[in-house]
RNA sequence: ACGACCGUAGCUCAGUUGGUUAGAGCACUACCUUGACAUGGUAGGGGUCGGUGGUUCGAAUCCACUCGGUCGUACCA
């Protein structure tokens, strides 16, 4: 399942993130021989979308007003087009994989059909219903919201006092609020029932100052004594808490604001009109003026905000439809309680239990006229007739005895109404089709956390409640993309990266002006132009789409956010690099070359079966951190193992075969052979996170593995085989890396040219040692840039020493290696081995851990204890003999 | 206020049910234009794992407290 993205806009770093996700689980599925479905898409994000176009309107001098409903949507269209265009183009660009053919739009005809018949069942079982509510409203959008789109934060305010008269003239009662203007709609006071200060005051009344209307004062324990001075200003019609007070008590609800927050016609005549900041100066002026303006404190409130306008929400009581959500919610828990979906990682179970055990019945209209026309229709009467169409509006009228014209309800539905419906109304449903019963339930969806209430929750209750089976069996929630300091991406921030910049690069001007372009707040530019300037002051190379989602794979980690981290998408580019060298030297040794395609005898060396061995554990470990979604894990496997294995030891391991006049047609034939097997191999295992890069190397070498195929996505995903470990080659090859890197280590600090060529003895060898030495003297002195390898026989000349379990390599001195260099070094060595010997000394002298630890940690320790005592000893005497000699 | 998550090398991050000398990339130092690769090679330096206490033979890992950060949810007009 692909989260459809808003046909706004274009993809960001979260989507690129989340689609690099989602196609390397797909085409490790894919290859792996499933029957694989990854449903591409977008929706029509109702208010995003109408808010880009108004906009687009506005710069032409144009209300949407002005053009009409129909043309309004007919612009939306086209934009659409565009823009939904825009966004495949870059999913295309960063290697996805979707089954485009079975590309959606939530406004397609399939899924409006969808949409109506959930609308039109649901409320047929009475899980939909219309009625006068109090909603969030944007007074910009002139549309209600629902609780999610609000954001609260806490911003500075003050908190006005008001005395409020008794209307019997025997004093009065001070209220506080943040919010003087909505006095104008109070319809009681409230004090606590256990208040004595106010015992005797409840059921008398209150004149309303300004209004002249008179209330009651009554008692509710919602009241906090504690809190200001123990009574509150009741409206109704303005006020979530005092709606359900309002409720309680029976208080008539007087609205006194227009669609568009100014005060109405309800209010006193001088208020009209006024915007409610406006109202609210006036209202505390006049408050003054009568004398009833108490003390006015700084006071900290947290204030509700559209998310798309960032306009103060007003509580406004307005017609709306709504879900009715608690039957809803009760098998969707059940569903996640009982593992039948499972989230990854699992503590966003409890986001999710949290927010489904408290769930709000969900207002789904929408006073806009982008999406899908809520399919009501009223008579004159205004009674309401749900249908499918208009015309079956009409024959239920027409049974009900009515006649007359119907007129359909203006407004839409929520975006997500339609979004919830994703899993089965893309696959064909309310039709039983082929797809729905192939692909239906799905296996796993990839999302942000910010969209489980949103997205995930809904789907799961629509999905359960028409299709009687659960959506997907695994949610893989993964982090946020933020920028290199941590900050969340954001237009406003101007710290926003387009994945196709990482991709193409892009010059520093023209990313200063992409991030300055139509800013919301232009007087931001010049800071966010500075910032640019500094942190990339060369502007951004181009990296490649595989080296970008390597990137992505590489920090997807459990659940964490994610800093995208240039400097190591730069890594990751040098990565790719790697694979095309390494590629180019397998191409010069072995096109043109007989591989043993065509049969002939095979010698495998020992680096040859070494390297086999290795890809078995990492085809084991690469398959198993996917099916755990750990990618991280996954893309280093694959990178140590290209890198530090196949590149840094094996290829040079062929060398001394390829490059000897000696060695046999078998021998050559062997190691060409591994070569390009284990590369192509190798390829087939990164496919799903470097698609690009994999590909192209694939049709150039997997015909000389004597492979075919027409593509590397639809080749067989390597699988660990045991028959095809040899423990001896893998303890053989770590011999000779000791071996070797003991030798460089020398060269290094002893500063002896490495193109110098040296002579070394080799004392205290066991017959295994000698049976290795004699094996592989051709690599050791290659690789080593050895001149000879001899047995000691007799007495060492003055050497440096390096170990290799209790072989000794001695480096004769004479010429090349100072005394004093040498004994530093020893004594740098030992005082390490000391350390080691000590703490493990000490632990198997602990009476408590002999007698307490497992066996096995026992055994090893004791094994460790011999390794450095030996190597300790050995070094000593070294020392000693370098003083000797 | 409650809850979740995070705190490991200069930076970005791994560290699977407690058990090798805590790892990788980038950055850093030295040397190397050796015929796949300087977007490279070789060898190095660098961490008392936020703090305190506890459980344990043994803690980066488990528990408690604490400090710092991020994010949710709920808020008193």
């Amino acid at each position: 399942m692909i989260p459809p993205p808003n046909v706004t806009g274009s993809l960001h770093m979260g989507h690129a993130f989340q689609d690099t996700v989602m196609d390397t689980l797909i085409r490790h599925q894919r290859m792996r021989g499933k029957n694989t479905l990854w449903q591409p898409g977008t929706d029509h994000a109702g208010i995003a979308t109408q808010m880009v176009v108004e906009r687009r309107l506005a710069a032409e001098g144009k209300s949407r007003h002005d053009v009409g409903r129909e043309k309004f949507i007919d612009e939306i269209w086209k934009w659409k087009e565009e823009s939904g265009g825009t966004i495949l183009r870059q999913l295309r660009r960063l290697g996805a994989s979707p089954d485009w053919e079975r590309e959606r739009f939530t406004m397609d005809e399939g899924l409006s059909n969808a949409v109506k018949e959930v609308f039109v069942q649901l409320h047929e079982e009475g899980l939909i219903y219309r009625g006068k509510r109090l909603v969030n409203w944007d007074p910009v959008l002139h549309t209600a919201v629902s609780d999610l789109e609000v954001v609260s934060e806490e911003e500075n305010g003050f908190l006005w006092h008001f005395n409020y008269p008794l209307t019997d003239g025997s004093g009065h009662l001070t209220v506080a609020t943040t919010r003087p203007e909505t006095m104008l709609g109070d319809s009681a006071v409230a004090v606590h029932p256990e208040d004595e200060r106010y015992a005797d005051m409840v059921g008398k009344t209150i004149t309303l100052p300004l209004v002249g209307r008179e209330i009651p004062i009554i008692a509710d324990d919602y009241v906090d004594m504690e809190f200001g001075t123990g009574c509150v200003k009741i409206t109704p019609a303005h006020d979530f808490n005092d709606y359900e007070m309002g409720k309680r008590h029976d208080l008539p609800m007087h609205n006194i604001l227009t669609v568009d927050a100014k005060i109405n016609e309800h209010a006193p005549e001088k208020y009209r009109g006024l915007d409610r900041y406006d109202a609210r100066k006036q209202i505390v002026a006049d408050f003054e003026a009568l004398g009833l303006l108490g003390e006015i404190k700084d006071h900290k409130l947290m204030v509700p905000r559209g998310d798309r306008t960032g306009s103060v929400i007003e509580p406004f009581l307005t017609d709306q439809w709504f879900v009715k959500a608690a039957p809803l919610a009760e098998p969707a828990i059940k569903a996640v309680k009982d593992g039948d979906i499972k989230f990854v990682p699992q503590q966003w179970e409890n986001t999710y239990f949290e927010w489904m055990n408290n769930i709000q019945d969900w207002c789904i209209s929408r006073q806009i006229w982008w999406g899908h026309r809520i399919p009501a229709w009223y008579d004159d009467q205004g009674r309401v007739y749900v249908a499918r169409d208009e015309a079956e509006a009409y024959t239920q009228a027409k049974e009900a005895g009515y006649e007359g014209e119907l007129h359909q309800d203006n407004d839409v539905l929520d975006t997500w109404f339609s979004s919830a419906l994703w899993t089965f109304s893309t696959l064909g449903w309310p039709e039983n089709t082929k797809a729905l019963q192939t692909f239906h339930p799905t296996d796993v969806l990839v999302t942000g956390f910010d969209i489980i209430f949103f997205w995930v929750a809904r789907m799961i209750m629509m999905t359960l409640h028409f299709k009687k089976e659960v959506p997907f069996k695994e949610i893989y929630v993964h982090g946020l993309v933020r920028d290199g300091e941590g900050q969340k991406m954001s237009k406003s921030k101007g710290n926003v990266l387009d994945p196709i910049d990482l991709i193409d690069g892009i010059t520093l001007e023209d990313l200063v002006n992409k991030r300055t372009y139509g800013m919301m707040q232009p007087e931001k530019a010049a800071k966010i132009e500075k910032a640019t300037r500094k942190q990339f002051a060369d502007g951004i190379p181009a990296f490649g789409t595989d080296a970008v989602r390597f990137t992505f794979a590489s920090l997807a980690s459990n659940g964490r956010d994610i800093r995208f981290d240039l400097n190591r998408c730069e890594g990751y580019r040098n990565f790719c690099n790697k694979i095309w060298n390494a590629t180019r030297f397998a191409l010069m040794n072995i096109e043109g070359h007989d591989c043993g395609a065509n049969g002939g005898e095979v010698e495998l060396s020992v680096a040859d079966r070494w390297i086999i061995s290795r890809l078995q554990q990492v085809e084991k470990d690469v398959n198993q951190s996917l099916a755990n979604y750990r990618l991280d894990l996954a893309s280093q496997a694959m990178y140590e193992f290209m890198w530090n294995e196949y590149c840094d030891w094996y290829l040079e391991l062929t060398k001394p075969i390829l490059n000897d006049e000696n060695s046999t047609e078998a021998q050559l034939r062997g190691t060409r052979q591994t070569i390009v097997r284990v590369l192509e191999t190798t390829l087939r295992l990164m496919h799903p996170i470097m698609p690009f890069i994999t590909e192209e190397i694939w049709q150039k070498v997997a015909p000389l593995a004597g492979i075919e195929g027409e593509t590397i996505m639809l080749q067989a995903y390597p699988e660990f085989d045991e028959s095809k470990v040899d423990e001896q080659a893998v303890s053989e090859v770590e011999w000779m890396k000791t071996f070797i890197m003991g030798i460089r280590s020398i060269r290094s600090q002893m500063d002896i040219a490495p193109s110098k060529p040296l002579t070394v003895f080799i004392d205290n060898a066991s017959e295994q040692d000698q049976a290795f030495l004699a094996n592989n003297e051709v690599f050791l002195s290659r690789l080593a840039r050895l001149e000879s390898i001899t047995l000691l026989d007799g007495e060492a000349p003055k050497s440096a020493t390096a170990l290799v379990g209790e072989m000794k390599i001695l480096i004769p001195m004479a010429g090349l290696i100072d005394v004093d260099a040498e004994r530093a070094r020893l004594n740098k060595e030992i005082g390490k081995l000391e350390k080691e010997v000590a703490r493990v000394n000490g632990k198997l002298s602990n009476e408590k851990f002999v007698s307490n630890a497992p066996e096995a940690v026992i055994a090893k320790e004791k094994e460790k204890q011999a390794q450095y005592e030996s190597a300790l000893s050995n070094l000593k005497d070294q020392l000693v003999s370098l003083e000797e000699l």
